[in-house]
DNA sequence: TGCTGATATGCAGGCGGGTCGATGCTGTTG
DNA sequence: CAACAGCATCGACCCGCCTGCATATCAGCA
């Protein structure tokens, strides 16, 4: 396991918002930007909306490639980078894998974009 | 004027969010991912985290090219992305340039990105 | 055991994007 | 009017990423 691409989804969730008091430092910010990153692309917001749309919220690969119209691959690559990211969670059962939102991360993300107008944003320290 | 870069933050904010109801198509991925790109990049989000901490919520080039460390010509690039983007707005007084935020904006893609657990999400049909 | 199907990984091509130096433009100042 | 300062644009370089093809891996089945 001296490899570099696996089991990364820990450090992946930010906590400080970019629009409440003082400046983020630049750790904060490439953190940020990689969940962003993983989001803005038309091909993996297809995908979560997809899945999130399935039957039982979850989706194998080979369900996703028709509608996307990318190859089986890509596909598969994409899903890595939203599960690496931790807006998606997978689980193998047989011979598919099947993939599921993780409502909590993108509420993180949503959060933190959101301006102090109506979250309070837990200044209370 | 026959060029292609100008005056395009018209069709930049969406509507449809991927995470509420049925899949979203490829058009309107496809604005949400170019909206998402403007904010997945670490040295925008410190520029809007700058901004919204500057004193009357506004600054000019000069103010943020020392904390992010970039040269001008690449701080003007990112606030050009950022405005045509919608996330902020430009006035021009004098010789200087301020920039601010625009809430409503960055509230809107908040609000696309937010599960639907405590958003209504008008699921009434 | 050997085969088939579903998924993941390696590799390579091509395009888009972040960055900087140089330059142009505009408004201010002496 | 001339010099200067703030900002935008241009051209170029380099890196990362999206994509597909080929291939490897793994589970189920005859």
């Amino acid at each position: 396991m001296g490899s570099v691409g696996t089991a990364l989804a820990e450090m992946t969730m930010p906590q400080i918002s970019p629009l409440a008091g003082e400046p983020i430092e630049r750790a904060d910010a490439e953190r940020l930007a990689g969940v962003l990153k993983a989001l803005a692309d038309p091909a993996r917001l297809r995908l979560l909306s997809l899945i999130q749309a399935a039957p039982d919220g979850e989706a194998c690969v080979a369900d996703l490639t028709s509608p996307l119209g990318l190859s089986q691959p890509t596909v598969s690559h994409h899903l890595r980078i939203l599960t690496e990211s931790g807006l998606l969670e997978r689980e193998k059962r047989g011979v598919w894998a099947y993939y599921r939102l993780v409502p909590a991360s993108i509420a993180t993300i949503a959060d933190l974009l959101t301006p102090p107008r109506k979250r309070a944003t837990k200044r209370a320290r």
